[in-house]
DNA sequence: TTTCGTATTTTGTTGCAACAAATATCAAAC
DNA sequence: GTTTGATATTTGTTGCAACAAAATACGAAA
Protein backbone atom coordinates (compact mmCIF):
# COMPACT_ATOMS: atom_id res chain seq x y z
CA UNK A 1 0.00 0.00 0.00
CA UNK A 2 1.48 3.31 -1.36
CA UNK A 3 1.67 6.20 1.00
CA UNK A 4 -1.42 7.86 -1.72
CA UNK A 5 -3.51 5.53 -1.13
CA UNK A 6 -3.34 5.52 3.19
CA UNK A 7 -3.81 9.39 2.69
CA UNK A 8 -6.61 8.87 1.11
CA UNK A 9 -8.27 7.69 3.96
CA UNK A 10 -7.13 10.64 5.94
CA UNK A 11 -6.89 13.14 4.26
CA UNK A 12 -10.02 15.23 3.32
CA UNK A 13 -10.11 16.86 0.15
CA UNK A 14 -8.82 20.52 0.18
CA UNK A 15 -11.91 23.27 0.72
CA UNK A 16 -11.47 25.29 -2.02
CA UNK A 17 -11.86 28.93 -0.97
CA UNK A 18 -14.98 30.08 -2.67
CA UNK A 19 -14.57 33.32 -4.94
CA UNK A 20 -16.46 36.53 -3.49
CA UNK A 21 -19.07 36.38 -5.77
CA UNK A 22 -19.92 32.95 -4.46
CA UNK A 23 -19.53 34.41 -1.63
CA UNK A 24 -21.39 37.28 -1.49
CA UNK A 25 -24.75 35.23 -3.30
CA UNK A 26 -24.29 33.07 -0.75
CA UNK A 27 -24.40 35.84 2.06
CA UNK A 28 -27.14 37.65 0.30
CA UNK A 29 -29.27 35.03 -0.17
CA UNK A 30 -29.17 34.02 3.20
CA UNK A 31 -30.23 37.49 4.02
CA UNK A 32 -33.35 37.45 2.11
CA UNK A 33 -34.68 34.43 3.22
CA UNK A 34 -34.25 36.08 6.85
CA UNK A 35 -36.08 39.05 6.12
CA UNK A 36 -33.48 41.37 6.29
CA UNK A 37 -35.00 43.09 3.24
CA UNK A 38 -38.45 43.93 2.86
CA UNK A 39 -40.58 43.33 -0.11
CA UNK A 40 -40.30 46.14 -2.35
CA UNK A 41 -37.36 47.13 -1.14
CA UNK A 42 -34.95 48.63 -3.56
CA UNK A 43 -31.34 46.90 -3.52
CA UNK A 44 -28.12 48.61 -6.00
CA UNK A 45 -25.14 46.84 -6.58
CA UNK A 46 -23.33 49.65 -4.96
CA UNK A 47 -25.51 49.32 -1.75
CA UNK A 48 -24.54 45.82 -2.06
CA UNK A 49 -21.12 45.75 -2.75
CA UNK A 50 -20.82 48.47 -0.07
CA UNK A 51 -21.93 46.39 2.87
CA UNK A 52 -20.11 43.35 1.51
CA UNK A 53 -16.87 45.49 1.14
CA UNK A 54 -16.27 43.86 -2.29
CA UNK A 55 -16.13 45.52 -5.76
CA UNK A 56 -19.24 45.98 -8.26
CA UNK A 57 -17.85 42.83 -9.53
CA UNK A 58 -18.84 40.31 -7.35
CA UNK A 59 -21.76 42.05 -6.07
CA UNK A 60 -23.17 42.56 -9.71
CA UNK A 61 -22.59 38.89 -9.62
CA UNK A 62 -24.35 37.79 -7.17
CA UNK A 63 -27.45 39.78 -8.20
CA UNK A 64 -27.65 38.94 -11.65
CA UNK A 65 -27.76 35.35 -10.23
CA UNK A 66 -30.86 36.20 -7.61
CA UNK A 67 -32.37 37.61 -10.54
CA UNK A 68 -32.23 34.71 -12.71
CA UNK A 69 -33.58 32.71 -9.81
CA UNK A 70 -36.66 34.87 -9.35
CA UNK A 71 -35.41 36.24 -5.75
CA UNK A 72 -34.77 39.66 -6.44
CA UNK A 73 -36.69 41.14 -9.18
CA UNK A 74 -35.84 43.66 -12.07
CA UNK A 75 -39.02 46.32 -11.83
CA UNK A 76 -37.27 49.09 -13.85
CA UNK A 77 -34.40 49.02 -16.21
CA UNK A 78 -32.14 50.36 -13.59
CA UNK A 79 -34.02 49.60 -10.15
CA UNK A 80 -34.04 45.93 -8.81
CA UNK A 81 -36.37 45.11 -5.77
CA UNK A 82 -37.07 42.28 -3.49
CA UNK A 83 -40.66 41.04 -5.18
CA UNK A 84 -43.79 41.65 -3.10
CA UNK A 85 -46.28 38.78 -2.50
CA UNK A 86 -49.18 38.97 -4.12
CA UNK A 87 -52.45 36.56 -3.86
CA UNK A 88 -51.66 35.66 -7.59
CA UNK A 89 -47.90 34.86 -6.72
CA UNK A 90 -48.73 33.39 -3.57
CA UNK A 91 -51.13 30.56 -5.57
CA UNK A 92 -48.92 30.10 -7.97
CA UNK A 93 -46.22 29.28 -5.98
CA UNK A 94 -47.88 27.07 -3.37
CA UNK A 95 -49.11 24.95 -6.45
CA UNK A 96 -45.59 23.85 -7.70
CA UNK A 97 -44.83 23.64 -4.06
CA UNK A 98 -47.05 20.93 -3.21
CA UNK A 99 -46.46 19.26 -6.30
CA UNK A 100 -42.79 18.86 -5.97
CA UNK A 101 -42.38 18.86 -2.23
CA UNK A 102 -44.66 16.15 -2.22
CA UNK A 103 -42.87 14.31 -4.35
CA UNK A 104 -39.86 15.02 -2.47
CA UNK A 105 -41.04 14.03 0.62
CA UNK A 106 -42.67 11.20 -0.99
CA UNK A 107 -39.14 10.05 -2.40
CA UNK A 108 -37.25 10.07 1.22
CA UNK A 109 -39.24 8.35 3.00
CA UNK A 110 -38.07 4.84 2.39
CA UNK A 111 -34.57 6.53 2.55
CA UNK A 112 -34.83 7.94 6.19
CA UNK A 113 -32.95 6.28 8.64
CA UNK A 114 -34.43 6.01 12.05
CA UNK A 115 -31.58 8.50 13.42
CA UNK A 116 -32.39 10.94 10.49
CA UNK A 117 -36.27 10.99 12.07
CA UNK A 118 -34.57 11.40 15.81
CA UNK A 119 -32.74 14.65 14.31
CA UNK A 120 -35.80 15.84 12.97
CA UNK A 121 -37.68 15.39 16.18
CA UNK A 122 -34.83 17.58 17.82
CA UNK A 123 -35.52 20.32 15.63
CA UNK A 124 -39.33 20.41 16.08
CA UNK A 125 -38.50 20.28 19.52
CA UNK A 126 -36.50 23.30 18.89
CA UNK A 127 -39.29 25.19 17.01
CA UNK A 128 -41.61 24.23 19.24
CA UNK A 129 -39.64 25.70 22.45
CA UNK A 130 -38.57 28.87 20.19
CA UNK A 131 -42.85 29.18 19.78
CA UNK A 132 -43.11 29.47 23.17
CA UNK A 133 -40.81 31.95 23.53
CA UNK A 134 -42.44 33.80 20.67
CA UNK A 135 -39.15 33.79 19.03
CA UNK A 136 -40.14 33.98 15.85
CA UNK A 137 -36.48 33.81 13.83
CA UNK A 138 -35.81 30.60 15.06
CA UNK A 139 -39.21 29.23 14.66
CA UNK A 140 -38.59 29.98 10.94
CA UNK A 141 -35.13 28.44 10.33
CA UNK A 142 -36.18 25.68 12.49
CA UNK A 143 -39.06 25.43 10.35
CA UNK A 144 -37.00 25.42 7.12
CA UNK A 145 -34.37 23.00 8.66
CA UNK A 146 -37.41 20.48 9.31
CA UNK A 147 -38.74 20.65 5.62
CA UNK A 148 -35.29 20.47 3.72
CA UNK A 149 -33.72 17.89 6.42
CA UNK A 150 -36.18 15.67 4.70
CA UNK A 151 -36.13 17.23 1.48
CA UNK A 152 -32.38 16.42 1.10
CA UNK A 153 -32.29 12.59 1.56
CA UNK A 154 -34.69 12.43 -1.70
CA UNK A 155 -31.18 12.07 -3.53
CA UNK A 156 -32.64 14.30 -5.78
CA UNK A 157 -30.82 17.42 -5.29
CA UNK A 158 -31.92 18.98 -8.73
CA UNK A 159 -35.36 18.90 -7.38
CA UNK A 160 -34.37 20.79 -3.61
CA UNK A 161 -32.74 23.59 -5.42
CA UNK A 162 -35.60 24.29 -7.19
CA UNK A 163 -37.27 24.09 -4.24
CA UNK A 164 -35.12 26.25 -2.33
CA UNK A 165 -35.89 28.80 -4.94
CA UNK A 166 -39.05 28.60 -4.10
CA UNK A 167 -39.03 29.00 -0.80
CA UNK A 168 -36.49 32.16 -1.31
CA UNK A 169 -39.41 33.80 -3.20
CA UNK A 170 -42.24 34.02 -0.30
CA UNK A 171 -39.32 34.27 2.22
CA UNK A 172 -39.16 37.99 2.78
CA UNK A 173 -42.79 38.28 2.89
CA UNK A 174 -42.91 35.26 5.70
CA UNK A 175 -40.74 37.25 7.87
CA UNK A 176 -42.33 40.60 7.41
CA UNK A 177 -45.81 38.91 8.30
CA UNK A 178 -44.82 37.00 11.17
CA UNK A 179 -45.43 37.01 14.62
CA UNK A 180 -49.22 37.05 13.10
CA UNK A 181 -48.79 34.44 11.05
CA UNK A 182 -47.51 32.21 14.12
CA UNK A 183 -50.24 32.73 16.44
CA UNK A 184 -51.91 29.83 13.85
CA UNK A 185 -49.30 27.68 14.91
CA UNK A 186 -50.77 25.87 12.13
CA UNK A 187 -47.66 23.93 11.12
CA UNK A 188 -47.30 21.67 14.27
CA UNK A 189 -50.35 19.14 13.83
CA UNK A 190 -48.71 18.28 10.53
CA UNK A 191 -45.37 17.86 12.14
CA UNK A 192 -46.74 15.61 13.93
CA UNK A 193 -48.15 14.00 11.26
CA UNK A 194 -45.30 13.96 9.04
CA UNK A 195 -42.96 12.48 11.83
CA UNK A 196 -45.67 9.22 12.28
CA UNK A 197 -45.35 8.55 8.68
CA UNK A 198 -41.64 8.94 8.60
CA UNK A 199 -41.38 6.49 11.45
CA UNK A 200 -43.07 3.89 9.87
CA UNK A 201 -42.55 4.22 6.30
CA UNK A 202 -45.27 5.16 4.79
CA UNK A 203 -44.72 8.05 1.73
CA UNK A 204 -47.88 8.57 0.72
CA UNK A 205 -49.08 9.87 4.55
CA UNK A 206 -45.88 11.84 4.50
CA UNK A 207 -46.63 13.44 0.93
CA UNK A 208 -50.15 14.17 2.36
CA UNK A 209 -49.51 15.43 5.12
CA UNK A 210 -46.82 17.36 3.74
CA UNK A 211 -49.07 19.16 1.24
CA UNK A 212 -51.56 19.86 3.97
CA UNK A 213 -48.83 21.64 6.10
CA UNK A 214 -48.45 23.70 2.42
CA UNK A 215 -51.64 24.52 2.40
CA UNK A 216 -52.42 25.44 5.83
CA UNK A 217 -49.77 27.99 5.38
CA UNK A 218 -51.10 29.29 2.23
CA UNK A 219 -54.06 30.05 3.51
CA UNK A 220 -52.76 31.66 6.39
CA UNK A 221 -50.52 33.96 4.37
CA UNK A 222 -53.32 34.55 2.33
CA UNK A 223 -55.64 35.77 5.08
CA UNK A 224 -53.05 38.29 6.04
CA UNK A 225 -51.81 39.24 2.76
CA UNK A 226 -55.92 40.37 2.12
CA UNK A 227 -55.98 42.62 5.29
CA UNK A 228 -52.42 43.93 4.30
CA UNK A 229 -52.34 47.47 3.51
CA UNK A 230 -50.34 46.69 0.50
CA UNK B 1 -61.00 60.71 -24.62
CA UNK B 2 -57.68 62.18 -23.93
CA UNK B 3 -54.64 61.78 -26.09
CA UNK B 4 -53.44 59.47 -24.18
CA UNK B 5 -55.86 57.45 -23.73
CA UNK B 6 -56.06 56.60 -27.56
CA UNK B 7 -52.77 56.27 -28.34
CA UNK B 8 -52.27 53.35 -24.72
CA UNK B 9 -54.92 51.33 -27.58
CA UNK B 10 -52.67 51.61 -30.66
CA UNK B 11 -48.99 52.20 -29.24
CA UNK B 12 -47.00 49.31 -27.87
CA UNK B 13 -44.33 50.27 -25.05
CA UNK B 14 -41.08 50.55 -26.64
CA UNK B 15 -39.19 47.95 -27.20
CA UNK B 16 -36.28 48.51 -24.64
CA UNK B 17 -32.82 47.49 -26.03
CA UNK B 18 -31.78 44.68 -23.94
CA UNK B 19 -28.32 45.04 -22.23
CA UNK B 20 -25.39 42.89 -23.81
CA UNK B 21 -25.38 40.64 -21.10
CA UNK B 22 -28.58 39.90 -21.50
CA UNK B 23 -28.47 39.23 -25.72
CA UNK B 24 -25.58 36.97 -24.94
CA UNK B 25 -27.49 34.79 -22.12
CA UNK B 26 -30.39 34.44 -24.98
CA UNK B 27 -27.62 33.64 -27.64
CA UNK B 28 -26.26 31.41 -25.46
CA UNK B 29 -29.34 29.47 -24.08
CA UNK B 30 -31.13 29.06 -27.41
CA UNK B 31 -27.46 27.56 -28.90
CA UNK B 32 -27.59 24.87 -25.98
CA UNK B 33 -30.63 24.01 -26.57
CA UNK B 34 -30.53 23.73 -29.98
CA UNK B 35 -27.63 21.69 -29.37
CA UNK B 36 -24.85 23.61 -30.77
CA UNK B 37 -22.71 22.56 -28.08
CA UNK B 38 -22.13 18.58 -27.32
CA UNK B 39 -21.86 17.00 -23.76
CA UNK B 40 -18.82 17.46 -21.67
CA UNK B 41 -17.73 19.99 -24.02
CA UNK B 42 -15.88 23.05 -22.48
CA UNK B 43 -17.29 26.33 -22.25
CA UNK B 44 -14.86 29.58 -21.64
CA UNK B 45 -15.36 32.83 -20.94
CA UNK B 46 -13.32 34.38 -23.54
CA UNK B 47 -14.47 31.47 -26.02
CA UNK B 48 -17.99 32.90 -26.01
CA UNK B 49 -17.07 36.37 -25.42
CA UNK B 50 -15.19 35.96 -28.81
CA UNK B 51 -17.66 34.67 -30.54
CA UNK B 52 -20.50 36.82 -29.47
CA UNK B 53 -17.91 39.75 -30.04
CA UNK B 54 -18.34 40.92 -26.56
CA UNK B 55 -15.86 41.89 -24.00
CA UNK B 56 -15.64 39.35 -20.92
CA UNK B 57 -17.81 41.04 -18.95
CA UNK B 58 -21.26 40.43 -20.35
CA UNK B 59 -19.99 37.23 -21.51
CA UNK B 60 -19.24 36.04 -17.86
CA UNK B 61 -22.42 37.45 -16.92
CA UNK B 62 -24.41 35.38 -19.27
CA UNK B 63 -21.81 31.94 -18.21
CA UNK B 64 -22.66 32.53 -14.64
CA UNK B 65 -26.69 32.94 -15.25
CA UNK B 66 -26.63 29.14 -17.05
CA UNK B 67 -24.77 28.01 -14.26
CA UNK B 68 -27.13 28.89 -11.86
CA UNK B 69 -30.05 27.32 -13.96
CA UNK B 70 -28.16 24.06 -14.05
CA UNK B 71 -27.87 24.65 -18.00
CA UNK B 72 -23.84 24.49 -17.12
CA UNK B 73 -21.98 22.80 -14.98
CA UNK B 74 -18.72 24.08 -13.04
CA UNK B 75 -16.52 20.99 -13.35
CA UNK B 76 -13.04 22.31 -11.95
CA UNK B 77 -12.45 25.48 -10.49
CA UNK B 78 -11.75 26.50 -13.86
CA UNK B 79 -13.61 24.67 -15.99
CA UNK B 80 -17.44 25.12 -17.09
CA UNK B 81 -18.60 22.44 -19.46
CA UNK B 82 -22.48 21.16 -21.07
CA UNK B 83 -23.55 18.79 -18.17
CA UNK B 84 -24.01 15.32 -19.72
CA UNK B 85 -26.61 13.34 -19.25
CA UNK B 86 -26.56 9.81 -17.31
CA UNK B 87 -29.39 7.16 -16.06
CA UNK B 88 -29.71 9.39 -13.24
CA UNK B 89 -29.77 13.09 -13.85
CA UNK B 90 -32.10 11.84 -16.50
CA UNK B 91 -34.60 9.74 -14.18
CA UNK B 92 -34.94 12.58 -11.63
CA UNK B 93 -35.80 15.09 -14.45
CA UNK B 94 -37.89 13.18 -15.84
CA UNK B 95 -39.60 13.30 -12.06
CA UNK B 96 -39.86 16.65 -11.77
CA UNK B 97 -41.22 17.21 -15.56
CA UNK B 98 -44.06 14.83 -14.61
CA UNK B 99 -45.20 16.82 -12.00
CA UNK B 100 -44.60 19.82 -13.24
CA UNK B 101 -45.75 19.35 -16.63
CA UNK B 102 -48.50 18.02 -15.72
CA UNK B 103 -49.42 20.32 -13.42
CA UNK B 104 -49.10 23.21 -16.25
CA UNK B 105 -51.12 20.94 -18.76
CA UNK B 106 -53.66 20.66 -16.09
CA UNK B 107 -54.09 24.19 -15.59
CA UNK B 108 -53.56 25.38 -18.97
CA UNK B 109 -56.34 22.71 -20.51
CA UNK B 110 -59.53 25.06 -19.05
CA UNK B 111 -57.51 28.27 -20.48
CA UNK B 112 -57.20 27.13 -23.92
CA UNK B 113 -59.70 28.68 -27.14
CA UNK B 114 -60.73 26.86 -30.28
CA UNK B 115 -58.44 28.86 -32.44
CA UNK B 116 -55.34 27.91 -29.92
CA UNK B 117 -55.83 24.80 -30.44
CA UNK B 118 -56.42 24.86 -34.36
CA UNK B 119 -52.61 26.53 -33.73
CA UNK B 120 -51.11 23.53 -31.98
CA UNK B 121 -52.38 21.52 -35.18
CA UNK B 122 -50.43 23.62 -37.27
CA UNK B 123 -47.35 22.70 -35.20
CA UNK B 124 -48.13 19.54 -34.86
CA UNK B 125 -48.30 19.29 -38.95
CA UNK B 126 -45.37 20.51 -39.38
CA UNK B 127 -43.35 18.20 -36.76
CA UNK B 128 -45.36 15.39 -38.42
CA UNK B 129 -43.90 16.54 -41.84
CA UNK B 130 -40.30 17.39 -40.74
CA UNK B 131 -40.38 13.80 -39.36
CA UNK B 132 -40.88 12.52 -42.72
CA UNK B 133 -38.76 14.54 -44.33
CA UNK B 134 -36.13 13.25 -41.62
CA UNK B 135 -35.48 16.91 -40.98
CA UNK B 136 -34.72 16.56 -37.34
CA UNK B 137 -33.57 20.05 -35.72
CA UNK B 138 -36.87 21.14 -36.99
CA UNK B 139 -38.66 18.25 -34.96
CA UNK B 140 -37.17 18.91 -32.23
CA UNK B 141 -37.83 22.82 -32.25
CA UNK B 142 -41.58 21.53 -33.30
CA UNK B 143 -41.88 19.39 -30.66
CA UNK B 144 -40.72 21.89 -27.82
CA UNK B 145 -43.07 24.71 -29.65
CA UNK B 146 -46.00 22.35 -29.07
CA UNK B 147 -45.40 21.73 -25.14
CA UNK B 148 -44.94 25.28 -24.55
CA UNK B 149 -47.83 26.80 -26.30
CA UNK B 150 -50.10 24.69 -23.96
CA UNK B 151 -47.29 25.30 -20.74
CA UNK B 152 -48.18 28.86 -21.36
CA UNK B 153 -51.81 29.51 -21.23
CA UNK B 154 -51.41 27.97 -17.70
CA UNK B 155 -50.88 31.33 -16.57
CA UNK B 156 -48.01 30.23 -14.36
CA UNK B 157 -45.33 31.81 -15.67
CA UNK B 158 -42.66 30.95 -12.48
CA UNK B 159 -43.82 27.55 -13.80
CA UNK B 160 -42.83 27.60 -17.15
CA UNK B 161 -39.35 28.81 -16.58
CA UNK B 162 -38.85 26.33 -14.23
CA UNK B 163 -39.90 23.91 -17.04
CA UNK B 164 -37.92 25.66 -19.22
CA UNK B 165 -34.92 24.93 -17.21
CA UNK B 166 -35.59 21.35 -17.02
CA UNK B 167 -35.59 20.95 -20.88
CA UNK B 168 -32.42 22.66 -21.01
CA UNK B 169 -30.79 20.32 -18.83
CA UNK B 170 -32.04 17.80 -21.79
CA UNK B 171 -31.63 19.49 -24.21
CA UNK B 172 -27.80 18.99 -25.35
CA UNK B 173 -28.55 15.11 -25.13
CA UNK B 174 -31.66 14.88 -26.94
CA UNK B 175 -29.83 16.55 -30.44
CA UNK B 176 -27.00 14.41 -29.96
CA UNK B 177 -29.00 11.51 -29.50
CA UNK B 178 -31.28 12.37 -32.26
CA UNK B 179 -32.43 11.02 -35.18
CA UNK B 180 -32.48 7.51 -33.09
CA UNK B 181 -34.57 8.43 -31.16
CA UNK B 182 -36.60 9.75 -33.43
CA UNK B 183 -37.25 6.45 -34.93
CA UNK B 184 -39.45 5.55 -32.20
CA UNK B 185 -41.72 8.38 -33.61
CA UNK B 186 -42.89 8.04 -29.80
CA UNK B 187 -44.08 11.45 -29.70
CA UNK B 188 -47.09 11.33 -32.02
CA UNK B 189 -49.72 9.42 -30.67
CA UNK B 190 -49.51 11.08 -27.92
CA UNK B 191 -49.65 14.40 -28.86
CA UNK B 192 -52.65 13.45 -30.56
CA UNK B 193 -54.40 12.21 -27.18
CA UNK B 194 -53.29 15.58 -25.41
CA UNK B 195 -55.15 17.64 -28.80
CA UNK B 196 -58.15 15.45 -27.94
CA UNK B 197 -57.96 15.66 -24.22
CA UNK B 198 -57.84 19.58 -25.09
CA UNK B 199 -60.42 19.83 -27.45
CA UNK B 200 -62.98 18.27 -24.93
CA UNK B 201 -61.76 20.20 -21.67
CA UNK B 202 -60.42 17.37 -20.14
CA UNK B 203 -57.55 18.54 -17.34
CA UNK B 204 -57.05 14.51 -16.45
CA UNK B 205 -56.58 13.42 -19.92
CA UNK B 206 -54.41 16.08 -21.32
CA UNK B 207 -52.62 15.80 -17.70
CA UNK B 208 -52.51 11.91 -18.20
CA UNK B 209 -51.26 12.14 -21.91
CA UNK B 210 -48.37 14.76 -21.50
CA UNK B 211 -46.97 12.15 -18.42
CA UNK B 212 -47.19 9.40 -20.74
CA UNK B 213 -45.30 11.72 -23.69
CA UNK B 214 -42.78 12.25 -20.63
CA UNK B 215 -42.69 8.73 -19.65
CA UNK B 216 -42.25 7.10 -23.68
CA UNK B 217 -39.44 9.97 -23.89
CA UNK B 218 -37.56 8.91 -20.75
CA UNK B 219 -37.48 5.41 -21.73
CA UNK B 220 -36.16 5.99 -25.32
CA UNK B 221 -33.64 8.50 -24.02
CA UNK B 222 -32.65 6.20 -21.27
CA UNK B 223 -32.31 2.67 -24.20
CA UNK B 224 -30.18 5.04 -25.97
CA UNK B 225 -28.19 6.52 -23.24
CA UNK B 226 -27.19 2.70 -21.65
CA UNK B 227 -26.23 1.37 -25.79
CA UNK B 228 -23.56 4.83 -25.64
CA UNK B 229 -20.02 4.09 -25.33
CA UNK B 230 -19.87 6.70 -22.31
C1' DT C 1 -51.36 72.12 -3.31
C1' DT C 2 -50.39 69.95 -7.53
C1' DT C 3 -48.10 69.49 -11.90
C1' DC C 4 -44.58 69.79 -14.99
C1' DG C 5 -40.05 70.56 -16.73
C1' DT C 6 -35.16 70.87 -15.57
C1' DA C 7 -30.94 69.95 -13.19
C1' DT C 8 -28.43 66.96 -10.30
C1' DT C 9 -27.30 62.68 -8.57
C1' DT C 10 -27.39 57.90 -8.62
C1' DT C 11 -27.02 53.69 -11.00
C1' DG C 12 -26.14 49.75 -14.24
C1' DT C 13 -23.24 48.47 -18.02
C1' DT C 14 -19.23 47.57 -20.39
C1' DG C 15 -14.44 47.08 -21.47
C1' DC C 16 -10.02 46.30 -19.83
C1' DA C 17 -5.79 45.25 -17.27
C1' DA C 18 -3.45 42.80 -13.68
C1' DC C 19 -3.09 38.84 -11.05
C1' DA C 20 -3.23 34.22 -9.35
C1' DA C 21 -4.50 29.81 -10.22
C1' DA C 22 -5.40 26.00 -13.04
C1' DT C 23 -4.57 23.56 -17.21
C1' DA C 24 -2.06 22.03 -21.11
C1' DT C 25 2.31 21.03 -23.27
C1' DC C 26 6.34 18.68 -23.80
C1' DA C 27 10.69 16.66 -22.84
C1' DA C 28 13.29 13.56 -20.02
C1' DA C 29 13.62 9.45 -17.30
C1' DC C 30 12.16 5.01 -16.09
C1' DG D 1 4.99 3.07 -23.84
C1' DT D 2 4.09 5.41 -19.36
C1' DT D 3 5.00 8.40 -15.93
C1' DT D 4 7.00 12.38 -13.95
C1' DG D 5 8.14 17.11 -13.59
C1' DA D 6 9.03 21.63 -15.21
C1' DT D 7 7.50 25.17 -18.23
C1' DA D 8 4.30 27.78 -20.89
C1' DT D 9 -0.20 28.94 -21.82
C1' DT D 10 -4.89 29.58 -20.88
C1' DT D 11 -8.37 30.91 -17.83
C1' DG D 12 -11.45 32.97 -14.15
C1' DT D 13 -11.59 36.66 -10.89
C1' DT D 14 -11.53 41.14 -9.28
C1' DG D 15 -11.26 46.05 -9.18
C1' DC D 16 -11.87 50.18 -11.53
C1' DA D 17 -12.97 53.99 -14.65
C1' DA D 18 -15.81 55.99 -18.16
C1' DC D 19 -20.16 56.41 -20.07
C1' DA D 20 -25.00 56.65 -20.88
C1' DA D 21 -29.25 56.24 -18.98
C1' DA D 22 -32.48 56.43 -15.38
C1' DA D 23 -34.14 58.00 -10.97
C1' DT D 24 -34.55 61.71 -7.99
C1' DA D 25 -34.72 66.31 -6.20
C1' DC D 26 -35.89 70.73 -6.95
C1' DG D 27 -38.23 74.69 -8.19
C1' DA D 28 -41.32 77.30 -11.09
C1' DA D 29 -45.79 77.81 -12.89
C1' DA D 30 -50.64 76.86 -12.74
Amino acid sequence: MTATTQASKTLAPIEREKTLGETAYDRLKSAIMTGAFKPDEKVTVRSIAGALNVSLTPARDALSRLITEGALEAKGPKTVIVPPLNQQVLREVAKIRIALEGLAAEAATPKMADRDIDGLETIQATLNKAMDQEDYATVLAANEDFHFTIYRQSDMPRLVSIIESLWLRIGPSLNLLYPEFAIHRAGVSNHTEILKGLRRGEPETVRAAIEKDIKDGFDSLSALLAKQPD
